[in-house]
DNA sequence: GGGGACATGTAATTGGTTACATGATTAC
DNA sequence: GTAATCATGTAACCAATTACATGTCCCC
């Protein structure tokens, strides 16, 4: 999954208006920036390759005599992008690498309400069953707490256990607010 | 830090014994594997050249007619390697990527005692921080708990506070084995 | 005799980062 | 005038995965 996520991501970023190779750099970096942050060396070559799907239209902008290229995002690269945000997190992607979560996640907002909370609902469903498979993983160790054998292990109970709550705590606000 | 987790580990799975790159393998898959699990097509290759770098040495044994090449990690390879297990995890790789810390954590019990204590307080530590930190960032934005924008966030704070507690448990168990 | 585990290795491909190259504009 | 920011792009490099290639042993 990792190497579509910057794809991804760049649609996503491209969601609320058009913006430059240099905007997106910094887009990143004021949002899913701490989790993910890709280079020049990856943004433009996307945003060509983006292009050339008709997922994006570049159309040179000039702002003073300074010149840059602005990317709008086409319906067929909204329809893309929105295709992969509805694909519901794996079991395995959830199992211990946050980060592509967590980008799929920020972008949650692009989807209907009703869409959003049945993946919430989902991922919540999951960190559970996660969780309790895992409470059974520990019991069939044997060893103590002090072992750092069963610590990513441990790590993966107190996480999941966490997350799940949380997304509880997501579900319960919606239900609150009534929509 | 990516690059160098597979090498490392490698020599992790080492320090208990001579082992073949199909071992390793394996071995990967029944401990760290459910986070980190490379291909023989990096195996291999790291194998060669960390004996060229001095760490392992491999030496061809005849099971039957079956021949594998075994690899003994020299005591060179046992500094590297514990060089690097005593580096304390860093707080830009605590912020959101747990695969590595993961696998560093699984390793710790080739530490001395007071060697893991102290980096597990500094973990610990640096866990509370982020959460501290995160929940004054919390404050800063006006996003409701609905809106998807806040959810890295959020889930920042959760797991912060879950993998803090955690760790401050594990502290209280070694207090109380009183080693 | 065939499938599955054991065992090793490499070549092709992929995809990313770093560093380089270039140049305009703005603020001091 | 010079440093910082804006702005785009590419070439060299690196590291990893996939797929391929090869062959043995063991059990049914």
């Amino acid at each position: 999954m990792k190497q579509d996520l910057v794809q991804y991501s760049i649609l996503g970023l491209l969601m609320d208006g058009k913006k430059s190779g240099y905007d997106l750099k910094n887009d990143f970096k004021n949002s899913v920036g701490s989790f993910y942050a890709p280079s020049f060396g990856s943004i433009y070559p996307i945003l060509k390759k983006h292009e050339k799907n008709g997922y994006v239209i570049g159309k040179d902008e000039a702002v003073g005599k300074r010149k840059r290229t602005e990317y709008t995002i086409t319906s067929l690269g909204k329809d893309t992008f929105l295709k992969w945000l509805k694909v519901p997190v794996a079991q395995h992607e959830l199992q211990y690498s946050c980060d592509d979560i967590l980008v799929k996640l920020y972008f949650y907002r692009y989807l209907p309400l009703k869409t959003r909370l049945a993946l919430i609902k989902k991922l919540k469903d999951m960190s559970f069953e996660n969780y309790y498979s895992l409470i059974e993983c520990q019991k069939e160790i044997s060893f103590p707490i002090t072992d750092s054998r069963r610590w990513p292990l441990d790590w993966g109970v107190v996480s999941f256990y966490a997350y799940a709550k949380w997304l509880e705590s997501i579900e319960d606000a919606y239900k609150k607010r009534g929509d």
